[in-house]
DNA sequence: AGCGGGATTTTCT
DNA sequence: GAAAATCCCGCTT
């Protein structure tokens, strides 16, 4: 399946299958790699996510292409980054709340001063490390200088399904994933 | 280990 | 003008 056809699908059924993807980042002539480790998915149905109340200058990214970079800033510091997914027009993307270092670690320290899962174990804290701000908005994901690259899906028994963390809204939706024990995800 | 507050600014009411 | 898809530090158990 390519990326894209992968992407349309609706947030919660891509969401788990994000888990163990890789994502290549490339900055200042350096490639730093990752692995997706945590997700959580966000839809225009759904009062927790930027899409609920419609398109807005801020959520047009969300109700684009499949396969974007949809960046959101947040508590006056912070950016988070989503995939977007679902068709076009639909408001809908995965946010990517954790990942593991798999090549460049030493590089990403030079944005972020921190140890071990500190590194990337937060979706604000994987934007520091992997250079990701309001520039990135609308990145397509298929190109450098971040590119996503599918792996084959995880075992579902190897996934833990749970409530999305730091939301007040729709609560009860079980629509965040992680690899069960994996040591950087940002809440067990 | 868990709780509480401060930082800081964009976005929407 | 308030809240926000967060993080970090300091204080209390």
């Amino acid at each position: 399946m390519s990326l894209n056809a992968f992407l349309q699908q609706p947030a919660p059924i891509v969401a788990p299958q994000l888990l163990g993807c890789i994502l290549e980042r490339e900055v200042e002539g350096k490639i730093l790699r990752v692995r997706v480790v945590e997700t959580e998915a966000y839809d225009q149905t759904d009062a927790a996510s930027h899409s609920y109340k419609g398109k807005t200058e801020r959520t047009e990214i969300m109700f684009g292409e499949a396969g974007h970079l949809y960046v959101y800033f947040t508590y006056g510091m912070h950016y988070c980054c989503n995939v977007v997914t679902g068709k076009k027009g639909t408001g809908a993307a995965v946010l990517i709340r954790a990942v593991e270092p798999l090549f460049g670690e030493e590089y990403m320290h030079e944005w972020r001063l921190a140890k071990g899962v500190q590194l990337s174990n937060g979706p604000a804290k994987l934007c520091q490390a992997l250079v990701i701000d309001k520039r990135l908005n609308g990145h397509d994901l298929t190109r450098s200088p971040l590119k996503l690259i599918l792996q084959k899906p995880l075992d579902a028994a190897l996934i833990t399904q749970t409530k999305r963390v730091g939301i007040s809204q729709d609560k009860h939706r079980l629509w965040r994933f992680y690899i069960t024990g994996n040591g950087y995800v940002s809440r067990m």
